[in-house]
DNA sequence: ATGGACACTGTAGTCGCTACAGGGTCAAGG
DNA sequence: CCTTGACCCTGTAGCGACTACAGTGTCCAT
């Protein structure tokens, strides 16, 4: 019952739907804490590491930045903190969700009425290129 | 009347909202032609690079590449050509455009739900850290 | 002559990876 | 025992689209 598995960059790669070269990459910047070694000098990760990854991955899905996630590990860590400040970061985060995506509706539209304004003629009178071009007229 | 205006690259970044470093930029990766020089080494733009530069800036807004809006110009200059694939660029982007839309609102519906579940209390209960970390029961 | 605004080149940094190149390690099969 | 092939190691360079200097030169008004 002592018995720690280890795993591979490998196995971890595969459990979490991680590039290895990702992985590594999140140990060089700090926020998977870099595991020990095995006599060939391969990295050996425990399940603690798993588990820190798996939520690295999670958040990374949710469109937190490596910065943002590298706070919420650090209040993750001190259990018996209010989870106040884990709010504010999600929340944060969710406005500037909801900003991209008004932004992206409005060019979305203007793409679109550009778009209908070609009349599939020649360069030379395409709406599209004017429309591009407001001061070239 | 066969006066050419010059115009500093400092007046052509304010009269287009773009960075000058940015306007170098757009000329060593090829947007941009180089243009003439002063004597003393000044870039010395003319009104066709005012019309082109608007151009690369009014694409970049709508959320063009600079790879697409190479594309564009390359297209834009054969004037005598159909514009069938000027079309086809815009409708591309357009589909990406509404892809990312849609990714963003599954993203946001889920951040919501997750900052709807923290109760404020302490970081050991919080659940937003939960949903962030599914495989650490 | 001098000050300050503007311009020049070149390099490094941003973010979050990805893609090598050139090696070392390990387990299975012959 | 040896080879094969899958896996792992380090280190560096590249992506897109800039941004931010550092160190130097130019221009114009006073």
């Amino acid at each position: 019952m002592g018995t720690k598995s280890i795993l591979t960059i490998g196995t971890l790669a595969k459990a979490t739907g991680t590039n290895i070269e990702t992985i590594r990459w999140y140990e060089k910047v700090g926020l998977l804490e870099a595991p020990d070694r095995t006599p060939g000098n391969y990295r050996a990760y425990t399940a603690a590491h798993l588990s820190r990854l798996s939520f690295i991955r999670r958040a990374r899905d949710l469109g937190f930045s490596l910065d943002q996630i590298r706070t919420l590990l650090g209040i993750a860590e001190q259990q018996d903190q209010s989870c106040e400040a884990i709010d504010a970061i999600a929340r944060g985060h969710l406005v500037d969700v909801n900003q991209k995506i008004a932004a992206l509706q409005a060019l979305g539209r203007e793409l679109d009425s550009v778009i209908g304004q070609c009349r599939h003629g020649r360069v030379a009178e395409c709406r599209i290129i004017e429309a591009l071009a407001p001061t070239a007229k």
